[in-house]
DNA sequence: GTGAAAGCGCTAACAA
DNA sequence: TTGTTAGCGCTTTCAC
């Protein structure tokens, strides 16, 4: 140890890696990092791959299926020791599909099928109970948030599938009108979207948003139009990002996991990682979520 | 390519780096990535260096001088091309005393002396328009969020004096009860701390956050307080994160040239890298800031 | 023009 | 226990 202070010396990462095939690196390609979620996600991740002697590398793949794929098909990718793939994108089947020798695990989707671990939250049980937690309060014109039409098993179905489970079990007639896109899932989405409602004359008293920034979005146009969230119009958000404990006012929401999400995905990659060559069966794992209850729903 | 398809080869890329002695890879030392300031400015940081082929790998310091020094001395930095560095816990003379083999580009903080080159922006200059703006408006009792008394030319101390010139230029004479530090650098910080200034008695009438999220903090905090933000009390902000665009009211604040440093930055460190072994002098490069008026302080 | 070979710095296996 | 060596996969140099 005197010697390495000494001459300063430094192991040379790159001969460790080729001598002993690991790179002591794992990839997490996440759409953005502008997103709070995401934001809070990657410094999870980052946390809990530490814990395991491991560096995170962010990949940022802006939801597209080119850049996924790019990422997936790197060099980069293939010397890393294993991957966490927020899959957003690509089809599902299609990433099952994929020739990766690294070993990967998905995060945060519903994969119908497929090779690849998956960790993610329980977006419908989750969905359904911010939906009933606004019925809960009196509310029944509910606009849903973030509709996708085109996805195909990603979180907006699954959080609308939630949606209209709780309105079923409670009575409550759903209106289309009242199921809104979000051109984009953040802030500007969710306030156009709002805008658009509200222009259209659709009449509501509570917003049940995919995610929290749109809720935010959604809260602030609410706002402007002269209404008050809480009073007029009931708002809960799914995610639990920091923004949603210091908007005016406080915003109710899912904490969907994320924490556990992360230390789960980091571990089944450690043991995969451990174990590459032997293939035990898929696992599936969920996070516990949590109704977090602020004052937009207090009434 | 044919047979690269066929056999599906990728290069080893810890074998590339041990014979060409790169690795194709920079690390990015930030304190967090929940901040959306650092969030997006590793967004930008990552774009600007992928245009050079360079990976960026994100070390989070949390702002502690002991994980800044354990980052720097750790092997993966040593092996990283190159490194940008967002000095916050070590002292600025401190870095520039460290025996760093790999290139080193300071960003974001003056940093007195040292033989490291330095991007960042014009914090007095800023602070002082900022200022500047809401004494125009018809402010004279503007409190100046988020002192660090014990700093020494960090943001916080540069913004101060910015604020101060600002003042004394306008023959305002500044009032100390008005300087008001913040415990950490959020919006529970810029909240708490506005708590304070309303339960000491304290009158102002505009508020000037050290940045967004402090202002963002505070503005809720006021507002809470039953005032007006832009009829009662101006606010603006410094950063120009995405969330300024999205609060109730629209926040104005300083542009301090985001994109513009993560550009140059990349760019220094790459001529570093290249030239790696010639020392020219030190470079010191300060990006262009921009007033962004918002609602916040329309009146 | 094509082909062979040395060696980057490390680790694991083996020899002394 | 201590010391020696082969070889990871690549790139660059050198020989042909």
């Amino acid at each position: 140890m005197a010697a390495i202070a000494e001459l300063g010396y430094r192991p040379n990462l790159s001969a460790r890696s080729l001598r002993s095939g690991r790179t002591g690196e794992i990839v997490l390609m996440i759409p953005e990092l502008r997103n709070a979620y995401f934001a809070e996600l990657a410094e999870d991740v980052m946390l809990a791959a530490s814990g395991h002697a491991l560096t995170t590398v962010i990949e940022l793949t802006g939801g597209e299926r080119e850049r996924e794929l790019a990422i997936l098909n790197s060099p980069r990718l293939q010397s890393a020791d294993g991957a966490l793939f927020n899959v957003l994108g690509l089809d599902a089947r299609e990433v099952g599909q994929l020739n990766i020798a690294t070993p990967l695990v998905l995060l945060g989707e519903h994969v119908i099928e497929g090779p690849h671990d998956l960790v993610t939250m329980r977006n419908v049980e989750a969905a359904k109970a911010a939906t009933k937690h606004l019925i809960d309060k009196g509310r029944r014109r509910i606009v849903a948030l973030g509709a996708a039409p085109n996805e195909d098993m990603g979180s907006s179905t699954l959080r609308l599938r939630g949606y209209l489970a709780a309105l079923d079990e409670a009575g409550v007639v759903p209106d289309s009108a009242r199921v809104v896109s979000a051109s984009t899932w953040d802030r500007r989405g969710g306030g156009s979207a709002m805008q658009r409602v509200i222009d259209d004359g659709i009449e509501f008293d509570a917003v049940f948003a995919f995610n929290d920034v749109l809720g935010l979005g959604a809260m602030k146009t609410v706002q402007d139009a002269g209404l008050s969230v809480s009073r007029d119009v009931a708002v809960i958000g799914f995610d639990d990002i920091d923004d949603a404990t210091w908007s005016s006012p406080t915003m109710s929401t899912i904490d969907p996991g994320r924490l556990q999400v992360a230390k789960l995905a980091v571990e089944v990659l450690v043991e995969r990682i451990a174990d590459s060559g032997n293939d035990w069966s898929r696992k599936e794992l969920y996070a516990d979520f949590r109704l977090i209850e602020r004052e937009s729903t207090a009434r």
